[in-house]
DNA sequence: ATAATTGCAAAAGCTTTGCATGGCC
DNA sequence: GGCCATGCAAAGCTTTTGCAATTAT
């Protein structure tokens, strides 16, 4: 039986419960790895061992429509997905394909403070998404 | 013959002058609608009816690694591509698949001024990236 | 009961690769 | 002349689509 918490989140967006779909997000709650569609595909086959693909993408693409995930983009025209808990931002490091969360309130209240007093013209924003590119060092990642 | 300006930045960069360099380099100087491959494929048909999606491809691969173009993700998995001129960050309107550059010094100075006093660990920062999602409003886009 | 979701197979779309030909330095 | 870039065709990958069968409410 599927964790409650996962169960609420798919009851409060009016999803229907199914064990597919618990597990899905299970597996992103659980990592913080910005899984890609196969990422994910290989944590369920634990529990789905004939999973197919095109339904995992269907469960994302249900979960992005609803605000329950994010997308994330990199430069390797790969989708990889992200469970949205609390605003963050991203370090990307393109050599060895890493994304880590980057959590500084600090920076994200000078950000939109600052785009709060400027309004761009024309345009009304929805999501601000800073990606940091860059290296990791000396981390054995 | 073509344009000096170019001719001197794949110079500078030690790329061969081809005639189709130089016109995939005009074209991504002359737009700032951060084309697809395909986009600026359609405006070299003018003087290459014939030239193959490949070797734009190809050609856009060597400016991006001399760093004289930049490579924008958008969230429906194909590239654009972004002339690199100062540094600017993205408007970015899902839903009509329109991204327009912002330029905005004063927080641009605020977000690396804040990310030079932090430093993050173990990482190194060559790039910073930020999207600003949302909608153009009447604007006849 | 019925409307939505899953599974499967096939297709679509963007991008890359390999190799022979041709062009720049 | 030597090496790099181009052109072409084919393949590769990720993602999407359609439809029948199954399942949740």
């Amino acid at each position: 039986m599927a964790n409650k918490t996962v169960i609420k989140i798919l009851s409060d967006n009016n999803l229907k419960i199914t064990p597919q779909r618990t597990a899905v997000l299970e597996v992103l709650m659980g990592l913080d790895n910005h899984p890609s569609a196969e990422n994910i595909a290989e944590y369920l086959r634990m529990n789905f061992p004939h999973i197919p693909l095109a339904t995992v993408y269907k469960i994302l693409d249900v979960f992005v429509d609803k605000g329950i995930i994010k997308k994330v983009q990199t430069d390797n025209n790969q989708m990889r997905y992200d469970f949205v808990t609390e605003n963050h931002h991203h370090l990307y490091c393109p050599e060895k394909e890493l994304i880590e969360d980057y959590y500084d309130k600090e920076l994200e209240e000078l950000i939109s403070s600052h785009l709060a007093k400027k309004t761009i013209p024309n345009f009304r924003i929805k999501d601000i998404q800073l990606q940091i590119i860059g290296e990791f060092i000396n981390e054995n990642k």
